[in-house]
DNA sequence: TTGATATATTCCGATATCGGTATATATTTG
DNA sequence: CAAATATATACCGATATCGGAATATATCAA
């Protein structure tokens, strides 16, 4: 019984939980990304969540790729890596074409005759 | 103790899963989306997986609005709901200068190197 | 060295999620 | 109505995932 997909740790998968989207929003906010990075302490208090949390979080952001880390002494300092959000930006891309037609209109009014005809 | 926070099923949440974006792949390739859709039997073809699981992704979809459903007959016309991607489109677009910017370091690294190679 | 600080990791319990199988529900057709 | 077709749903077992608390690890400072 093969149960469930072994969760292919991936970008999109990374950015599913709204907490490390977060993450990702307070690293990127201000900080010129040459610098070292902002590190585990900032994120803490910024966020307010308990320290273990925010590192593991990150742990999931380092592995997937989406943020680097550079040591400076006992201090870990994190920044945004973006070229692994490429992917799932050329993946959105590709459907931009179904929200900018307006075709939208067209369909909403099959949908309401259809929830009308139940 | 509070576990795991229930899932937010949002977009993001919903194309994390591979087999569902193939399912928006599928849907949105060769169709032009004015037609009524595809139906369910058309995708457990094309996909070649078994239609309880089909449906079901389907189902998340659909709850998450990314797609539109239309019966006809004992039929359900399938179709990509773009305007529900818009969402994470602009998420991802935020952090567009993250990879851009990555790029142009790399590129002006190795047009320095290159200068100095001469 | 000892203690403090910064961060990661481990263990745990609860729950969500996925695939598989069987079944229910609707709709058409004979 | 009965059989067939199309699709959704319910149930189950396995596993992944999250938050919380405790602990380990590394580094700095006195």
């Amino acid at each position: 019984m093969m149960a469930r997909s072994p969760t292919t740790l991936d970008a999109f998968a990374a950015i599913a939980e709204p907490r490390r989207r977060e993450i990702l929003s307070a690293l990127s906010r201000g900080l010129p990304v040459v610098e070292g990075g902002r590190d585990v302490t900032w994120l803490v208090e910024e966020l307010g969540w308990p320290q273990p949390q925010v590192s593991k979080h990150l742990g999931v952001l380092r592995e997937v790729g989406l943020v680097s880390v550079v040591r400076k002494g006992r201090r870990r300092m994190y920044s945004v890596n973006g070229e692994e959000l490429k992917p799932v930006y050329e993946w959105v891309k590709k459907y931009e074409r179904f929200w900018e037609q307006q075709l939208d209109r067209i369909k909403a009014r099959a949908e309401r005759m259809e929830r009308e005809r139940q």
